[in-house]
DNA sequence: CTCGATTTGTTCAACAATGAACTATATAGT
DNA sequence: ACTATATAGTTCATTGTTGAACAAATCGAG
């Protein structure tokens, strides 16, 4: 097999793959953009937002969820709790545990994050039509399964 | 207009995205698994496969391009230079710009790294049909010009 | 020409994320 | 019961990334 001239752009997928990518941190940084008049970083947003939508969830699940470092996920709420926006809850069955909750004033502050959230993902979404949408998520979603299947094979 | 129950779930697109944004995570850590035997960081790679595309670039064109900071990409360099990987020239005709070139060692490390992010590529696109990968590009370059021009029209 | 405004790259202080080591609780095997 | 093992969370040193301040070179309007 002559690869000699083998070169990334030709690996199919590839573009695709960058295009993605590209996109991934424009987001990000156009999110971030959104949050900072609300004095939110998006580490905490996610961290809100993962709280707002499961009540009573643990530290370790939502370092799992979010795909960070649990020390992380320790620290992001010790600021948190500081500002007043969640509460660590000693679970009753299990001492370890902590179960998160939102305070009234980090529900209101999550929801208006999630509007200006929402007001980013409709504006980089408009240009793209319902059935590309259910293509990329379907698509994006086999690639989670693939890489997870390979992690979980390889090491 | 009733939002007062409106969710973030409910925003069209939005568990696309999510589907979207979760992949690039797994991929980057997938990506970094492989070249840790190279003893190379995604950030240099990033930097080195830029340089291998487009020799002669410039540090502020890379910055641009890979959306970090410049200072970023000067630190990076300085470890990159230091490495023997690459090299800053002095542009004849413009004393303030360097003009990055890769050794023979950095080109001979690069086609290495390559041929790993290739292979991860691969993998996980392999469950996504070519029309799939179309739209996908498609679609996530669109996603990429609308974030774009958000970006310059509000600010 | 020349003075102000831009552009390229560097340095540095602040900060955010990580992995490893640790405490404490819980579970399982004998 | 008792030890070993595993799990939840914290702390800390290290490292990477950023933005701001800066120096050097270029450009441009008058």
């Amino acid at each position: 097999m002559n690869d000699l001239q083998s070169r990334l752009q030709d690996v199919a997928g590839f573009n695709a793959w960058i295009a993605v990518a590209r996109a991934c941190q424009l987001c990000q940084r156009a999110l971030q953009k959104e949050l900072d008049p609300l004095g939110l970083e998006v580490a905490h947003y996610d961290v809100l937002a993962n709280v707002a939508y499961e009540e009573g969830v643990t530290q370790q699940v939502l370092a799992r969820r979010l795909l960070v470092a649990k020390s992380n996920v320790s620290v992001l709420l010790s600021t948190l709790e500081q500002r007043g926006l969640v509460v660590r809850a000693k679970d009753k069955a299990d001492a370890r545990v902590r179960r998160l909750t939102l305070t009234v004033e980090g529900r209101r502050l999550v929801a208006d994050a999630q509007k200006l959230h929402a007001k980013v993902i409709e504006a980089m979404m408009a240009p793209i039509t319902a059935q590309e949408r259910r293509v990329v998520e379907d698509a994006m979603t086999r690639v989670s399964a693939a890489l997870l299947d390979r992690d979980v094979t390889k090491g």
